[in-house]
DNA sequence: TTGCTCCTCACGTCACGTGAGGTGGC
DNA sequence: TTGCTCCTCACGTCACGTGAGGTGGC
């Protein structure tokens, strides 16, 4: 009653866990973290503010989708939604292996053993371990772009020495690759470009490529305009002043000196035979745009 | 290198951690909560039989697919495989809620307000409160029926006074009635004819009564040899001595006297502008068929 | 005796829940 | 003084991880 006023505002613990919806308890434990500072009284009474409130209202809706608690303060002081976006991939990830471990319950229960589902889980984690590496080891919308693009190749299971050699050999490069960080400027520019590509959207762009990759021919027939549009913006001043040509510099350096292609492609070609087959129709389309273009020897 | 006769076959606790990939620390925690029991010699060292390797085994795909510690001793000894089939909705509804906080999170990302967030994330706890409470208020087959095809109208949140007073009486009529129990007989029965019965087919039917509903007199016309069939099947004896048609008596026996119609449809339709829609059509539908046959008087 | 395994406490983790015991305000 | 809130310990949860300290076998 006491807290009607609303000029001032500011309630004690009781006030603001109903007004929250969460217990006591919980918002003096945020406060133990540090997620807020109240102001106190002299006999050590919490005081909380308005932005207190708006604080742990948002603190309550991260809760409850999954955020851990030492991982919201990021959140709460992101103004670029990076670490959102992060968050996003990483729930996409979850969800996937979810989705995958829902299928072999169903498996047991039509009676498979507990030795094939054994090696099937083997399968969902290192997918897992290498997607959360991805998402390491390539800045923003990259890590979010290569960790779906990839994951699509990670379902089956390293059964073969050779195999699980390639997986170690994966696990490895990721952890230890120079790190690839773009220039401050260069993130916020990709950042701001990037940060409503949602992962529908690269699954889309996923699902393109691969229409393309099938009649790579036809692709270029049908696209012919298109196409040329894009290589005459390739050679032009505006292109070469661009961020965009900066960071796909920064990009092909990095994968020409990191060992990206040395060891991390025939790495993924040895553990994964769809990988293998996708490679090789890179490569033939590759192959057919070359034939078509013959002064461009670009790579993808 | 003494394990290596096939025929002694029994093993220490490090033995044990390789072959199944545990640690002894997580070994020796199931073997306190009880759920292997492996004999112990004289100087108190633990010996693993091959039995207790297996369950070792089970228990480890388990634990990965989710399955709490104190859940897995139904499921290892549950021959009839209805515990999993337990778990399974259990992870569906799971899936389904993680999926819905997913799409928050994309919603977020997109500028939405914590305010409206608390909203939806309301929907989602209260659709997962009434999907547990349906899977535990009916039998085996009924509970994952009635589980996923009331989720569908949950989606949105008990926003007026009075959607929030049917969303606390369908809990309440859940928490309360009667205990539908079958006898023994019949829950085997059921459980042998369903439990090949998957969530996908059970979306699949729900999909089909969709059609139905769209225009029944089409489906009515279309369908007539099979209707036909069905009911000289339901008049014969040898439908009215099955065990369905016992298990449909209860049923009928349990909606008629539990204040299903008068409590929990009544406020499914207060609750969900969806389910009211729905059983508009339900209703339209059943009288299309009375037309049709007009000796038959049933309900569904 | 040395180095190895095995054993059983005991404490830590994460995000709070649940009292217990004490103080302050009216 | 009574009944209320607030405060800070302290212990419990779940499924182990991580030593510590002690015993047994070769």
């Amino acid at each position: 009653m006491a807290y009607d006023n609303h000029e001032v505002m500011s309630m004690q613990i009781h006030e603001a866990a109903v007004r929250t919806g969460l217990t006591k308890k919980a918002i003096t434990y945020y406060c133990e973290q540090g997620l807020l500072s109240p102001s106190t009284l002299e006999n050590g009474y919490r005081e909380f503010s308005r932005q207190d409130i708006d604080k742990l209202n948002a603190i309550s809706v991260l809760r409850k989708l999954g955020v851990a608690v030492n991982e919201i303060q990021p959140v709460l002081s992101d103004s670029t939604g990076e670490a959102l976006q992060r968050l996003s991939v990483r729930m996409e990830i979850k969800l996937q292996r979810e989705q995958a471990k829902k299928e072999l319950l169903r498996k047991l229960r039509a009676g498979a053993s507990y030795k094939e589902l054994q090696k099937a889980l083997e399968a969902i984690e290192n997918n897992a371990e290498v997607a959360q590496r991805l998402l390491q080891a390539f800045p923003s919308f990259y890590g979010r772009f290569f960790c779906l693009h990839f994951a699509r190749f990670l379902q089956q299971p390293a059964v073969t020495e050779r195999q699980q050699a390639a997986y170690r050999q994966i696990i490895e490069f990721l952890d230890n690759a120079p790190e690839l960080q773009f220039p401050i400027e260069l993130q916020d520019y990709l950042q701001n470009i990037m940060q409503d590509f949602s992962e529908e959207q690269i699954h889309d762009m996923i699902a393109n490529t691969q229409e393309l990759l099938k009649q790579p021919d036809k692709y270029i027939r049908d696209h012919h305009d298109a196409i040329e549009r894009y290589r005459s913006f390739k050679q032009s001043g505006a292109y070469r002043r661009s961020p965009v040509f900066q960071i796909q510099k920064l990009m092909k350096d990095f994968m020409a000196s990191s060992g990206y292609y040395e060891n991390f492609i025939p790495a993924m070609k040895e553990l994964s035979p769809s990988y293998a087959a996708y490679a090789k129709q890179l490569e033939a389309a590759n192959a057919a745009f070359v034939t078509q273009y013959p002064d461009s020897a670009s790579q993808d």
